[in-house]
DNA sequence: ACATTGTAGATCAGTTATATCCACAAATCA
DNA sequence: TGATTTGTGGATATAACTGATCTACAATGT
């Protein structure tokens, strides 16, 4: 059980884009030498976080990626759900109903995870980065 | 990112032999029915939690698997350890230091599951599954 | 027009998860 | 002892998924 490189990917995306000047795009030739990746298969999972509204793209000559404006709000959840899809970590074949003890304690511990996630936003990462620099 | 099936299987089982009167073992074939699993396969699940010292195991004829008498403090997390090993839910390659803040973020939200995961014991979850009857 | 840059689809290699088969070891019992 | 039951371990097969590449194409700016 592991976040995929896919979502790691996105995450250090995300905090480059946070932390860049949000008049010019940046581009995606740029960020895959930053992560030591391919730049075509960025490009893809760097799709998936259009598509799900928080950055926006642009073709030609200077485009690249960039925030979308009010996307400050956006948090790690958000960002991992649109790459790793938003199914629970445990499914069960047969449902037993909701009193089912397994469940009930693995569920609510994912939602513990996914609490904390929900409450890091990009701004207050921004703000940490300050901070430490 | 979802738990394995082998976890899902151990966790089922672990469920069943709290339940069970701990004199008598319950043999795999028996286990592996209710489950709709191979035989064999379960085994090598249950071999895991047998190493891990959870339970025991009984060859020849009324043999099988019981629960070791002092193992209702294990831990829905030990269970899960077991199987899927210990290994961090977020790994990066090059590691900048511990003031990173994804590794923060990310690290201690698996730190929220698993503390949810440790405080439910075996012995509770029998308390749990006496009280719905 | 031409160069630049992102997008989409096919495809592929490597890894992991799931499962099966079989030979063997250990325990019980007649 | 010998036969039967039951778990163990190794090799192997299969399917699914992940990570990655290639290529043709669309969109944009000069
Ligand atoms: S016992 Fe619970 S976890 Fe298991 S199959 Fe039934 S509902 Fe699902
Ligand atoms: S920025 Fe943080 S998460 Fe990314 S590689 Fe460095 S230490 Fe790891």
């Amino acid at each position: 059980m592991k976040y995929s490189k896919a979502t790691n990917y996105a995450l250090h995306t995300m905090l480059f884009l946070v932390a860049a000047p949000p008049d010019k795009p940046v581009g995606v030739q740029q960020l895959a030498e930053q992560q030591r990746v391919s730049p075509t298969y960025l490009s893809k999972i760097l799709t998936k976080l259009v598509k799900a509204g928080m950055i926006e793209s642009a073709s030609g000559a200077n485009g690249g990626y960039r925030l979308k404006r009010n996307s400050k709000e956006i948090s790690f959840l958000d960002i991992i759900h649109a790459i790793e899809g938003t199914a629970s970590l445990f499914d069960c074949s047969l449902d037993h109903g909701p009193e089912c003890p397994i469940q009930q304690v693995v569920l609510l511990a994912e939602e513990k995870m996914e609490e904390h996630l929900r409450n890091q936003t990009m701004a207050e990462l921004a703000q940490k980065m300050k901070m430490s620099l």
